[in-house]
DNA sequence: CTTGAGCGG
């Protein structure tokens, strides 16, 4: 029970296939496939992948996503030193369950004619939570290193 | 920098 509707392993998942196929067997029915781990254990924070890399809609995604629960932050990924909008965002919701509501809900669905995927989003990359104030590149505390 | 398969400060 509990299982996803149209969730595929991991993030894999292909569009319809326009040409049809003489026969594409799928790779065993074997009961298990020891390949990757099925999904990410939850969390409020969500991925959320597909969007347009031409626009950033950090705002429609907050929208889009605040239908299924309180969205606590939603933020559309672009790169620092380009400037562009990479194509993906992340939105934390204010409780799992909402982030669950905001995976389901959002998962599979079209936005900005585009399909988009959420997903739990792992930690991020370090180099993240400046204390704000870097005077000492020697002597420094660095207070900040005690992450979560 | 007008197009994808991806995890940011």
């Amino acid at each position: 029970m509990a299982l996803r509707a149209v969730a595929a392993p991991r993030c894999v998942r292909r569009f319809f296939s326009t040409s049809t196929l003489p026969a594409f067997n799928p790779p065993l029915p074997t009961k298990e496939a020891p390949l990757q781990k099925p999904n990410p254990e939850p969390n409020t924070n969500l991925c959320i992948s597909g969007l347009n890399k031409r626009t950033t809609t950090s705002e429609k995604l907050r929208e889009k996503a605040s239908e299924f629960g309180e969205v606590v932050h939603a933020k559309v990924v672009t790169d620092r030193v380009s400037g562009y909008s990479r194509g993906f965002g992340f939105v934390e919701y204010a409780t799992l369950e909402d982030a669950a509501k905001g995976i389901e809900g959002m998962d599979g669905k079209f936005l900005d004619g585009w399909v988009i995927f959420a997903e739990y989003a792992r930690p991020r990359a370090p180099r993240m939570q400046p204390s704000g104030n870097m005077s000492s590149p020697y002597g420094n505390r660095s207070p900040s290193y005690h992450h979560q």
